[in-house]
DNA sequence: TAAAAATACTCCATAGGTATTTTAT
DNA sequence: ATAAAATACCTATGGAGTATTTTTA
């Protein structure tokens, strides 16, 4: 078969259609030139090359075949580069999952920053339900997941990226919308719309605690998976919620947000496998960097 | 620099991930195989493959390059095809310059039957000034004429590929044109229109002979280079002419045809240039074989 | 006759083989 | 203890160099 180092040799010859000259341009001397030249058509069983002492011309074969021999070598160097920049992170993708909350606070800038730093490398973002974050991270269908504090037990990283205040999501019918701000203690009494126990622990015992330190029994009427959700049923009446400051990009008809009193904040997360490979997540991971704030 | 062996190697071990099957399937045996994928990770300068005694798996740099190199090992494989199918003459482009008129005789079944038997092949067709047909063919932009009968002179040659009679092209409202045929007899003193000497000799001689031998002298008013140019002046009524029968195709608002009574007939030629070596030459010929008549 | 490609012969780099060691579970 | 990759060492193929011959305009 004929390999890359005669097919250089064929390109060369093909570029100048004189021996000696392609010779040259190879760094090195004549007859090895043309025994490679005699090895390459043996192999294919077809003339390459018209030649006699006075000139050198291509056959219509080799025509084509200085062609494809060129495509091949520029194939073959690209690959090299690829590996390269695939080493470096500059080359691939990475496979982001986040809690949908996460697309009105930290996705947009760490896009915005990672793609225009890396343009080789494909930002997958993944909307994924919190509890199947930490799944798909270990079986490594993703390189990381942003959402809220996870347990950073089985051979998980994490990094906060964002501390943000919650907030009231509440009916715009509602008499407490006529305040600018609202305490906890206002809360009293009131139904609660909330994440279910089990897809964001942190949060809602971070709404469970606020609350009872205000002297205020909790009174969780509505439990659904997503952030989305919650607004939605309060909208609707259904009840009131605190819930992520970031949400307050999300409006609907009869929907309020007002800032809540010495609001406690709730921490947004990346977390990524220990032993994840991926040249190209320390980068994504840099990206995330001074975000806080920026959202 | 990486080549096409060390390319299979990686492949190999890539879709095997185990360095001893890899060899096998590669024909060869462990360590060697070792060797030339730590020599790839050597030039690259880039680790590929993370292995231990018990698992081998791509990195990401792998997992590009793996399928960079199964993209340059098949163009490799396509080139060396190519290079066959076009010493076959089943790869690459003829060109061939016709005079216009061949355009409703011999090229259109030549095209069908070209084009059906050698797919591979792009059949390109170029409408050319009959004075300039043979000096295309013979600085090699052309690979193929087709025209009238010409001088065998320098390293052309030539066969015929289709012989038709002439016939009598002429105003609508002419009085011949009561006529179903017409004797040469019946020119006499009819202004004619003709292509000039120099662009096709031999049509413009068997003319002049014929009219000759009817004992009619030829009184050429008009001189033109192409055919269409002459119908279009005999529809305009500005004489009468003799045409090959193909013309007949052409229909234009105030021209009628006639058919000539012992019509001599003119013969349409492919001529080539003798050295010519594009292996596709020999398949057009093939394909023109037994058209006479067809068209 | 001269310019250029082909051939003859030599040497060495390297790919592959065999035997063995190292490594991690 | 075992499966599998790495290493050591050897052999031989083949690619490149030098010298020379052949070819054709």
């Amino acid at each position: 078969m004929v390999d890359l180092r005669q097919m250089r040799c064929f390109v060369a010859l093909a570029d100048t259609l004189h021996f000696g000259r392609a010779a040259q341009r190879l760094h090195m001397t004549q007859p090895p030139l043309s025994r490679q030249i005699a090895a390459i058509e043996k192999a294919l069983g077809v003339r390459l090359v018209e030649r006699d002492s006075r000139r050198v011309a291509l056959t219509a074969a080799g025509l084509r075949f200085a062609d494809d021999a060129r495509a091949v070598l520029t194939a073959a160097e690209q690959a090299e580069r690829n590996a390269r920049l695939a080493h470096a992170g500059e080359l691939g993708e990475v496979h982001v999952g986040f809690m949908m909350h996460a697309a009105h606070s930290s996705v947009p800038p760490m896009t915005r920053r990672f793609t225009a730093a890396h343009p080789g490398v494909a930002l997958r973002l993944h909307e994924t339900f919190p509890a199947e974050l930490p799944a798909r991270i270990l079986d490594g269908r993703l390189d990381a997941g942003i959402g809220f504090r996870v347990d950073d037990t089985h051979g998980l990283c994490s990094r906060v990226i964002l501390e943000e205040p919650l907030c009231v999501a509440l009916p715009s019918a509602h008499a407490l919308s006529g305040h600018a701000s609202l305490r906890a203690g206002q809360l009293a009494g009131e139904p609660l719309v909330a994440v279910a126990e089990d897809v964001a622990p942190t949060l809602r015992r971070t709404i469970h605690d606020h609350l009872l330190r205000a002297g205020v029994a909790p009174d969780i009427r509505l439990e659904t998976h997503l952030q989305q959700s919650i607004v939605s049923l309060v909208a609707e009446g259904l009840g009131v919620a605190l819930v992520p400051s970031s949400m307050r990009r999300i409006t609907l008809p009869g929907l309020a947000y007002r800032d809540l009193e010495d609001a406690p904040t709730i921490e947004q997360v990346i977390y990524w496998r220990r032993d994840n490979l991926n040249p190209a997540l320390p980068r994504l991971l840099a990206s995330l960097e001074a975000i806080d704030g920026e959202a």
